[in-house]
DNA sequence: ACCTGAACACCGTTCAAGT
DNA sequence: ACCTGAACACCGTTCAAGT
């Protein structure tokens, strides 16, 4: 047996994480196993453990794919006012949250201590931030940049809270425009607050 | 075998209870197994699907313990202004969290959608945002309650957002003193907002 | 060098069998 | 009625053995 070829290692790490998505996307990380995943692909377990640490390793590089397609759904027109900007881009969370709700749930599923994911990662969380922190400045150009890492910090989680709710409860039964004015409250609060 | 009769059902649940919890605290819910639980009490695997259904349910009781146990962390002296108050809750929920972080941790990892979580479970939920709701329905006595929830409900994410960045990161290496300064920051910015 | 698949050490859950 | 412990159907991970 073995010594098919029929693939690259890179080719299988690709296959092995779409696979792996698709799992997360259609039954949530409860069902993603190694032996799923490799009956999937037409490969063997082993074979995944040549192109991934191990389980953890793969489950950390599917949530840094989701998140960098997360990052380029919160593109928003400069044109637009730093609030108006703003306010687009917590439509624009909740609208990936609902849209891709298990890969969005997948990311706050938490198998290991945070402090332990590899560096990679918690930079591209920190990018995440960057557009609210530049947003804030505009609107409060006397602000340290520490106030500014706090400030949208605190809006993120006010984002993520409300976005949270209105996708927790339920699942879908509550409409998504009660859930989109809540937001649009909630951060026209803290904007307003910020701003004196 | 079997007809000890030592302990009641009840005393049994207790025990599992306790077990259950000092594993969650010291080791986290990835070292929380039945076989471990059985051991710890001196009965066997069988003995704990007598008082719970399933490691769900435990799961769900342990956390429903935590939510009351923080519910009871989070009390203020009346007599303070409303701000003063909102301020004291961002600071107990921070220490309630750095000093059970394990068993707060706990509480937001997810094991089954939160749909599926009881009612006796959301009601805690929603206890834990009643003191919040009353403190800015002071600020700003003409808001509808709707508003007061949605306020309420960001609120507590921007506080839960700014607890889990300073304790997520490197557990405990940043200052107790800086984490509760980013809290009162974040908060004085939604509160200073919600009041004009 | 690449890949297999059996083996190992675990899980949660069930339930016939004993007292 | 209470409790056991073996059995079942799973896990993730490793690694000798085959091509």
């Amino acid at each position: 047996m073995a010594r098919r070829s029929e693939h690259s290692q890179e080719q299988i790490k690709e296959m092995v994480l779409g696979a792996a998505e698709a799992i997360v996307v259609k039954h949530g990380l409860q069902e993603l196993t190694v032996r799923k995943i490799a009956m999937d692909i037409g490969y063997t377990v082993g074979s995944i453990y040549m192109v991934f640490a191990n389980m953890q390793d793969l489950i950390t590089h599917i949530k840094l794919r989701t998140l960098e397609q997360l990052a380029e759904q919160l593109q928003t027109p400069v044109t637009d006012s730093p609030t108006q900007q703003i306010q687009t881009i917590a439509e624009q969370y909740y609208n990936f949250a609902e849209q891709n709700f298990n890969r969005w749930h997948f990311l706050f599923e938490i198998s290991q201590p945070q402090s332990e994911l590899p560096l990679s990662y918690r930079q591209k969380v920190e990018q995440l931030l960057q557009p609210l922190i530049q947003l804030l400045a505009q609107l409060r150009p006397q602000a340290s940049s520490a106030e500014l890492e706090l400030a949208a910090r605190g809006l993120w989680g006010a984002i993520h809270g409300v976005s949270v709710y209105y996708l927790g409860g339920s699942l879908g039964r509550t409409a998504t425009q009660d859930a989109q004015q809540a937001l649009s409250l909630v951060v026209t609060h803290f904007i307003r607050g910020w701003q004196v």
